[in-house]
DNA sequence: ACACTTATTGAAAATGATTTTCATTAACGA
DNA sequence: TCGTTAATGAAAATCATTTTCAATAAGTGT
């Protein structure tokens, strides 16, 4: 559904519309968990066979410049995107599947505030990354 | 100073001293700031000109093994090292010079908790990194 | 001090991921 | 429908990291 709201931010920024992009951005769009570029050409593919990796690359720089997709930093590896989140939210990931959730209403101006004071840094941006097991894989 | 205490580790888990594991550890460890193999190869170089690359991300891995280095993700990069934090600490960056400061006393067990409960997740770790200017590159 | 065992080394080759080049194709505004 | 030019995929180039391997030297026991 939100696939067709990617292809208008792409059409509205001056890119044009190809086999080749619905076919990326299907993919990532729907995916519940963050891709590599390999995967995302992978599973691509089976929409629109001539898809080249190259272009998988192409795209994905695309999506991230639109604020579209997002990379997801993990300690074996930090080559994988997902659909951005809307306003300020940080991530959870499975540890087991990779399943990936949104959460927000983080409050870490009392910790960022009282940081900076003790370190002199003036403090303006924050990573926060939560791992564990998704309901699934912590019963199974 | 604290370079011995690296090397004995190094050595009582079984490891030699050579003058390219000790070029390495002392660059390393007095750095301010993550540096990737490269850098540690060029900064360790000058103290022990014979020094491979091969050898510093080998020294590099052992250092991880050890807890003694850890790695520092960045949106610009995620193949730098710094010297480890004792216990748990997190990481405040300066977006300008690299410059790094560890912090400690974040609270995030309300947090974990609620998002625990909203998601269905079993949180387990979390990562949490701050950015912004140092002292330095705040009035400079 | 010497000899022995074997971990460590650096050079070179291999691998793997990403980027660049380029001729061809096709999107889309006119 | 046409023309301009962005987009494409194949192949080559580049860059980072790992593997291979023969030579070296650290640490141990004498
Ligand atoms: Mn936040
Ligand atoms: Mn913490
Ligand atoms: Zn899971
Ligand atoms: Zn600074």
């Amino acid at each position: 559904m939100s696939t067709e709201l990617w292809l208008a931010q792409l059409h509205e920024n001056g890119y044009r519309l190809t086999d080749a992009r619905r076919a990326v951005v299907e993919i990532v769009e729907r995916s519940a968990r963050a891709l590599t570029p390999v995967e995302v050409y992978d599973m691509a593919r089976r929409k629109y066979r001539a898809l080249g990796l190259v272009t998988v690359y192409r795209t994905l720089e695309k999506l991230e410049e639109l604020h579209l997709i997002q990379r997801v930093h993990q300690p074996m590896g930090c080559q994988a995107f997902i659909s951005a989140g809307e306003g300020h939210q940080h991530l959870l990931l499975c540890q087991n599947c990779g399943q990936v959730a949104f959460f927000e209403g983080d409050d870490l101006d009392v910790l960022t505030k009282s940081i900076a004071k003790k370190t002199g840094y003036q403090i303006s941006e924050h990573w926060l990354q939560l791992f564990g097991l998704c309901v699934n894989c912590r019963t199974n």
